[in-house]
This record gives C-alpha cells, structure tokens and sequence, in this order.
DNA sequence: CGAAGAATCGAAATCGGTTTCGACAATGTT
DNA sequence: AACATTGTCGAAACCGATTTCGATTCTTCG
C-alpha cells in the first residue's frame, strides 16, 4: 500500500495525494475529501523512509546513554525523565530512536549514527564525564540537548537541576536540625554531577561555618546502591563517622544504610542520611529516606521543549535549571509530613 | 556526504561503492581498498532511509508498550527485560524505535505506524489483556514477540515467566514453612498475568490441600505500590487476615507492608509476604522481601534471538517460559541467605 | 594469435515519497 | 467579448541508496 495505489484508487496524481496529506491549500474540498476516505479505508500510512529521504526530516529523535553501558534503562533517575520526554516529544510529534552501542566496535560514533538515522535532533543523558564522541556531536549542526550535562555547542542546550541549590538545602536542613559533622557520599571522580553537588556542599558548609572534615568525604564508583555500600564501610572502617551524611544519589543513600544496619547504626539516631533524586523506592525503605527532589518530570518536559525550538526556530540552545525540593522524611530525625 | 561523493571522490561509479559496501565480490581488491580508505576518512555512514526504501529492510525494532500508558520505562520489571533485550538486539545489528502513543488520536494504530516506520519487527510489552490493535499487529505478516503476552499470530512468538510454577513455588514456601491460611494481592482483572498468577495460586493451594479462602483474596488497580497498599487495607478493613500473602508483584508487595505497618502489624512475625518478579528495590527495604525472582536478562535474550529468527528465517514463532527461582530474604520468617 | 571465459565496472531502473512549475479550466472584470 | 485572475491538477525531477544486466577489459588456453 504505497502513495500510488492510493492516487489510482482515487483517480488523481500522486502529487495531488501528497498534497492532501501535507495541507497544500491548491486541492479542491471535493477531491480532498475523496482521497482522504480512501486513506481512512485503506489504513494508509506513508512510508517515513521515502518521507524522510525526500523532506531530509525524520521526526525521529536519537536517545544516547552516554557513559558506562550499564546505566541505560536500570537508573531510575534518568528513566523517568526520559518518560517525561518521551511522552512530551510524542504530542510534539516526533519518535524516539535508541541508539545499541553494541554494533560497531568504536561503540558509537554517535555523529555518524547521527546522520544514519537522520534524526532531527538528539538527547544526550549522563552524569559522566563528557566523551569525545559525545563531544564531536556536540559541536555539529545537530541539534542535541543533555540532560545533566552540560553541552556547549551551537546549536545544543542542557537542563539540570541546581546543584549548589541542592547541597545548600542540604546542609541548611542539617544545620537547622543540630547537626554539625557533616560526611558526604559521591560517585566517581570524573562524574560531573558528583563533583558539582560535592563542590556546592563543601561551599554550603563553609558559609554556614561550620567545620570541613575530609575525611568524611568518600566515593563510590558509581551512582548506584552498592557503591553507597561500599563507600559506608569504608568510611566505617576509618574509625571517624560524622552525624550526618549527603550522599549524591538516593542508591548511593540506600547503600550507605545498608551498611550502617549492619554495623548495628541506626539510622537517623546515630546518624543522619539524605539522599538526591527521589526515585520511588525512597518510599518504601525504613528509615523512609529524607532526599531533595529533582523535578524529573519538568526536566523532561523542558528538554523536549528546547530541543524542538532548537530543530524548529533558528534559536540558540541555552540552559535551564530546575529548583530542587527538599522531601522531609524519616532518614534525617526530623517528623514532618513526607 | 553521500554515496555520490564517496564515487566521485574515488573515481568509480555509484554502484561499486554500493558494492563494497555490502560484499558483493565483483569489485577488485584494489579499488575496495582505496574506497574503503576514502569512506574511513569520511566517515560516511549511508542514509537509513534510503537503505530502507531500496532493500525495504530498516534494521529497527518497534517497541510498543501496550496497555495503560504510564507503564512505560516506570515499570522496573519490564524495563529490565527491555535493557537485555535491548543489548541483544544491539548485537544483532538492530536498533530500537519507540512508538509515541500520544501523536495520534487513535492512540496507536501499531500495525499502522509499523509499516510507516518500515520496521523488521516489534517487541510487545505488557502484562494487560490484549487490545484489538495489538491483535492486529500480531495476525499481521510483521514478527512479533510478546513478553508477558501471549501472542499467536502466525510471525509471533512470546516469552514469559512459567507463571504456575511461580505460584506453586510460593505455595511450598509458606506451607514448608508452616503457613495454612494463604492470602493473594492481584492486579486488576483484566490482567492476564496476575489472573495466571492468581490461578496457579489457587492450584497449588489444592494440591496442597490447603484450605482455600476467596475472603484474603484481593485486587488493586494495577501492579504499582499503590495498589499493593489500598488492597491491603481493604483487607484489613475486612477484619479477617490470613497468616500469609502472596503478591503478583513486588510493588504490590511494598504497598501491603507499608499498609501493615500503619496498622502495626510486623512482617513477617504478624504476617509473611512473598512478592513477585525480584526487582532492586526488594533488597533495600525492611524487612528485606522474599520474592520470586524471573530471569529478566534471559527472558530479554530470549525475546531478541527469537525476533531474529523470525525475522531472518522463516522459522514459526513458538513460546518460550523460562523457570522461576525463589529468593529467600526475611518477609517470610525463613532466615536463609540472600 | 584468436576466442572463450572470468573479472571488473557502470548505466539505469527502482524504492515511495515531495515539490516545483506549467497547463488548463473556471471565474471575475471591464 | 476579450482579458486577467484564481483555482485545480499532474508531469517530472529529486532525495540516496540497491541491484540487475550489459559492456568492457583481462586471462587463459588450444
């Protein structure tokens, strides 16, 4: 079922078809309404490849996880703002491609898979370090967007959330609560969101005046819960515990009290975790975890939006940042509502 | 850059870079090197459309998420099956095209929008009773694979958990474990697995020779915590509980601890809980939850290879069920290992 | 040396659409 | 009635690849 046999069926050219269906005004109401009975019957739908050969547009949007392999659809960070965007870019119009990084052995030149595909436009989410690959598509004529990353190019923009808002909340909700040693959790050293939220803490904690111990600063590998974990023993294992910790990523929370439990430490009573993102199973933990909300769903949405203004209007990419929100629950010794 | 200049470039004709590009052997080893060469500096990558339009192959696999549109990437179980298949696929030389549902009006005419993107087959995902335009897709000549859905159609094939078995492993669990009064927390009515689940539940139950009490019986909306919580109150409500529960899914399981909880009822001394599926969450919560654990790496790889076969040869479809383990962690009283 | 056979290459049709531009008819204007 | 204008429509070029088939050159061998 092609754009021809439509056109015979209906007794006209194959322009005037393809006319209709991209609201040329120079076809009568007569023929228009015709033809679209017969694309109504038939359950026609024009092929998006001879659509986007011709038009050089795709709708199609190119979703890449940058970074390690392993964090793809498992993070539940990431994964629901990709929800939020995919949904948003959907009433847009567009779909949603994903890139496999398995296929070819440079594992992703994204560029190239860029122009492959012909997508209109890409999303680039990650908290790692920027890639060089990731770096080439940054700086072409494709217009991409990250998602806690920062991407420079001309026509690029990013959305984060604040991070320095972040870990001022953080340790302002410390402070007002008593505590006074303040530990922190992070992830790997070439993650830029972990750096950024661990800079934002150090300065928060300074302009609060209160003392800096390093020693209660450790890493993890990775954003995820058993990285937390591992971090907690080491930190336990050190000798010197501070009253309260912010770890970068509510698993890397979750690790942490996986720990202190087994080292007989309750949690908040000999010490006091927040955590960052609120994912869902935040709620269903004992303590229930104290974390500062990131707007995934907003993030998301302003993703999408900025990036079809960059693939529609000549605009110039840019940045937005979303406020986070401190969520008050059990993990932190303070009783407010969650 | 297109294939046009790639020809010009190295002095030969459009098809013999066509040719190389695909092996055939009519063409020298002294032009395919000094044309490889110039298609590495390049970096040309051909046009997917283009390919597609010519060989009607796209190299894309729909995947559709069928039923109530917020299961999406929310859903942790289904999106853990989708990142192993997604891998696999990768491997295979496939990428994955997501279907927007909110584009259209008619929310998803899939076989529609399948042809229109030119895909070489789709995944199907959901736990939901079967709607007619997925039925459609699954008697058309486009190969199929469900995952938790059965599907039928002459090019379909499906995997899934062998959901008797599931059941039946609970049952031993709680009757070894001295557990005779045996509750269940579905899903909603219309859906297949948590009805397979539910009916296995009552099998074993007889074949136990338990007694069999419809009262501990309940039902949420879906398979989020939510429901796991409203459905346990119900019960509460309802005066009379059982000593043990199995729940469809994990969440729901969260849910009925959580309502619990409220009501000061401990799990598992008050009453023991086992979940369903084995997601992350499971294992940072308190108590830690005994579930059943479905293979969601193998059941993606299983999913990707069949889709292959049916794609590449004319292999029939067919099922595949893959053996559930359970996990012993403290929800049900029993002290084993993780 | 000449002819048969093999190796190598390119012209052209094709896939299913879009878009420009010219043809023609219908209508309006004086 | 003659002309200008507007409204409808279709022929044909084009997008970037693939693939068939015929043309040409190169080997090989009697």
């Amino acid at each position: 079922m092609n754009i021809k046999m439509i056109a015979e069926m209906a007794g006209v050219s194959v322009s005037t078809v393809s006319k209709i269906m991209n609201n040329y005004s120079d076809v009568s109401e007569k023929t228009k309404k015709r033809v679209l009975e017969i694309i109504e019957q038939t359950g026609y739908s024009p092929s998006n490849s001879a659509k986007t050969l011709a038009t050089k547009k795709s709708n199609l949007i190119g979703v890449i996880f940058a970074g390690e392999l392993n964090v793809e659809f498992t993070h539940p960070f990431f994964v629901e703002v990709l929800n939020s965007f995919k949904k948003q870019m959907g009433v847009l119009g567009y779909d949603l491609i994903f890139f496999s990084n398995e296929k070819f052995i440079s594992s992703g030149d994204y560029f190239a898979r860029s122009v492959h595909f012909n997508v209109d436009g890409c999303v680039i989410i990650s908290g790692q370090k920027m890639e060089p690959t990731i770096r080439d598509l940054d700086m072409s004529s494709i217009p991409c967007i990250g998602v806690d990353l920062e991407l420079k190019g001309k026509k690029s923009g990013f959305v984060m959330s604040d991070n320095f808002q972040i870990s001022s909340k953080v340790v302002e909700h410390f402070y007002l609560l008593g505590y006074r040693e303040l530990g922190f959790i992070g992830s790997a050293a070439d993650s830029e969101i972990s750096n950024l939220r661990e800079a934002g803490y150090t300065k928060a904690i300074e302009s609060f005046g209160l003392p800096l111990n390093r020693r209660w600063f450790v890493h993890g590998d990775d954003f995820f819960e058993s990285s937390g974990y591992e971090a907690m023993q080491q930190l336990i294992q050190s000798g010197s515990l501070p009253k309260a910790i912010f770890a970068a990523s509510d698993l890397l929370a979750l690790g942490a009290i996986r720990a202190l439990k087994e080292h007989d430490l309750r949690v908040p009573e000999d010490i006091a975790i927040i955590g960052c993102d609120d994912i869902e199973p935040c709620k269903y933990t004992t303590p229930r975890l104290t974390t500062i909300r990131q707007n995934k769903e907003r993030l998301g949405i302003l993703a999408a939006h900025m990036l079809y203004d960059l693939i529609n209007n000549q605009s110039g990419g840019g940045s937005f940042v979303v406020e986070p929100v401190l969520i008050v629950r059990e993990s932190c010794g303070s009783q407010l509502k969650s």
